[in-house]
DNA sequence: TCGTTTTATTAAACCAGTTTAACGAAATTC
DNA sequence: GAATTTCGTTAAACTGGTTTAATAAAACGA
């Protein structure tokens, strides 16, 4: 059973890796064994400050939030779920210690490829490389909509624009992590939806 | 004279490049031959809404903003100053139009490579390849840090960051330009400034 | 150098979101 | 399934930033 969900995912990550650039057959198959499967469990945490962070990861399924303490405070900077890859970049990058978290809100199933392999792969290979490329590429794309919405002026436009572009976030994260992902408070962002009626 | 600098800016260039990965010589010279001088005055402006963007750009001297007008608006996102890659991403990656303004806020000097020579030389080049992802991987870097700042609570906080990173744009950019990029009005910054007492 | 335009400051009324706290509902745990 | 913890809503007082508008100061152009 759980052989056949990790071929399922594996199956998955090979089609996302295809999706940025084509890669040889018997090359592709090789840089999948590096990848290890991780089985979390709500709350688990996969990354936590002063960490160094050694790994990029693949969400198979389910969901890890990003992010930090802020005297205290709790600040989500992202959610990841399912098909996309993931790590503390800038820890993973800079090779520093971490200043953020990195835990499931549900049972999550994640594969970690170390950052060794990884790089070894890019400076063998053109073709991985380019996935290497497009993959960051893609990541600042992702990083662009969320300065987009953090810029939009007012929460409401956010919190609509959110309600709109991952409606199945209000299904499976508590609203207190919505609210810090929005940039107020849980009691304010009760408030606002109170206003438009729920939405 | 002009072209004491163009030597003067393409040694820059050259030295930026090869500060992400090592690239034999003969390909550098040739690659530098697709980079165009464009010189800017103050309030010319590069790219805006509408247009598709076809080129990357390095800023030799001077100052870019980058900003979309939001209902009447200006939503400052970047400062681009000396020695820097940009472009607007969202639309140079996705070859849709662009929703933003690239202009130059002084004087300034940028170089502009075309999108198909530069997606050329990555699949020709396993250098340039690899120059293209760590750029785009700067590029990253970059923006978090400006997500970082957006996610800090306070507009204070935001403020007393910009003013210990960058003291340069509060002499070199409008105050309002930098209200628009801490996200908050011209009004608000200068109750502020008040409030701490200049500083 | 004068006159125009642009930019920064101040004032006053206003408002959306904060903080703190209390309550109720849901979900978890044993 | 009762007890406990977690989560969401409401209320009340407060606050920092907004809007609009008027004024002051600086930069720019002819």
């Amino acid at each position: 059973m759980k052989t056949k969900f990790h071929n399922l995912h594996l199956e998955n990550l090979k089609r996302k890796i295809l999706s940025y650039t084509s890669v040889d057959d018997a090359l592709l198959q090789e840089q999948l064994q590096f990848y290890e499967r991780l089985d979390l469990e709500k709350n688990d945490t996969l990354v936590s400050p002063g960490q160094l962070v050694h790994h990029f990861y693949y969400v198979a399924a389910g969901c890890i939030y990003y992010y930090k303490l802020d005297d205290g405070e709790q600040k989500v900077l992202e959610f990841y779920t399912e098909d996309i890859f993931f790590t503390d970049l800038p820890a993973y990058v800079k090779g520093t210690p971490s200043n953020y978290f990195l835990k499931a809100s549900e049972a999550t199933v994640v594969y970690a490829i170390k950052k060794t392999n990884a790089e070894n792969s890019f400076g063998k290979s053109h073709q991985l490389e380019r996935f290497g490329r497009l993959s960051m590429q893609e990541a600042f794309m992702k990083i662009f909509t969320r300065v987009e919405r953090l810029n939009s002026r007012t929460n409401e436009e956010r919190y609509l624009r959110l309600l709109e572009k991952r409606p199945d976030l209000f299904q499976r994260v508590p609203q207190y992590l919505i609210a810090s992902y929005l940039g107020i408070t849980p009691v304010g962002l009760s408030k606002l939806r109170k206003r438009l009626g729920k939405g």
